[in-house]
DNA sequence: TGACAGGGGGTGT
DNA sequence: ACACCCCCTGTC
């Protein structure tokens, strides 16, 4: 009997990441830690291990600025060829360059502080889920949900890892086994909206080619997705700059930035797009990270 | 070191 | 407006 090769083992050496600009520690962490994903933690030495997919990568800075790379060797291809679509850095200049920066000081100062901060390109599916899991929770509890989905329903992918489960592995799970993964309330609208996608082939694809406004609609017809939460996910998930999500930290941050107090969400989020174009949602990413970094100790 | 509030990046009614 | 869940964090 012919025994199969071995496989490849070990992780790659540490490359650059292609046409990549250079970046900040804090710019890195916010990019891919600050709320756009939940699947990243920092390891010791200053390196970052994330997932989404079927991708595994370890990320560190060079101290140039320039972002390196290594993978497990066995899938190490579609990494290289992944992974600067999903970092989302090759059009940042262009796109930061159309933003009024240079009518807008506040914008101006928030762009200086996180030089090359853009916006991630994620599966879509996943960063559905994502969001689902974010209703009235901070980062750190939604990155243990979803690390608990993964561990629990999803299958294996490298060096102990699991993807992310599938929608019809969500939809195979029972409503208090996905809260036993600490969803609470979010169980619900998460089982549901797995039973919904299964029974409709082909229909988070469509959503996801349709025009912002129409895709929007569409995602905010599944139990738990309102408007932020759908927005987060076009933003984030299918790379709509259209898309300027309104929370509780830009409330907060354009009635004190924009003296834009007692307005509602809609009527900021109305403000957001007129204000800055058809890239607010980038806008909205350097306001939300400037906030967040005023606000720590 | 352990208990105890308080509050959290929203949605649905 | 308020319930929905319940874990994290700060504080005593």
């Amino acid at each position: 009997m012919a025994s199969s090769p071995p496989p490849a083992t070990g992780w790659t050496p540490f490359l650059p990441v292609a046409a990549f600009p250079t970046f900040t520690a804090a710019t890195l962490a916010e990019l891919i830690d600050g709320g756009q994903a939940f699947r990243w933690r920092r390891e010791a030495g200053d390196t970052w291990l994330g997932l989404w997919s079927d991708h595994l990568v370890r990320l560190r800075l060079r101290s140039d600025g320039r972002v390196e790379w290594s993978a497990p060797v066995a899938i190490a291809d579609r990494v290289r060829t992944a992974l600067p679509v999903y970092l989302g850095g090759h059009t940042v200049a262009a796109e930061v360059d159309a933003l009024p920066w240079r009518s807008d000081p506040h914008l101006a100062r928030c762009l200086a502080t996180f030089p090359g901060l853009t916006i991630l390109r994620q599966p879509f599916g996943e960063t559905l889920l994502g969001f689902l899991c974010s209703a009235t929770k901070q980062i750190v509890q939604i990155k243990q949900m979803v690390a608990l989905l993964a561990e629990r329903h999803g299958s294996p992918l490298s060096d102990g890892f699991n993807r992310l489960p599938t929608w019809s592995e969500l939809a195979a799970a029972t409503e208090p086994e996905l809260r036993a993964c600490l969803l609470g309330f979010r169980a619900r609208y998460i089982h549901q909206t797995a039973q919904f996608i299964v029974a409709h082939p082909g229909w988070l694809d469509e959503t996801e080619r349709l025009p912002y406004a129409e895709a929007k609609v569409r995602l905010m017809s599944l139990p738990g997705v309102g408007a932020k939460v759908a927005d987060c996910v076009l933003l984030f998930g299918a790379g709509r700059r259209e898309a300027f999500p309104v929370d509780t930290w830009i409330i907060k941050a354009m009635a004190r930035r924009y003296a834009l107090d007692d307005w509602t969400p809609e009527q900021v989020a109305h403000f957001g797009r007129v204000h800055f174009g058809d890239q607010a949602g980038l806008a909205q990413q350097y306001l939300f990270a400037y906030e967040r970094a005023q606000t720590k100790v």
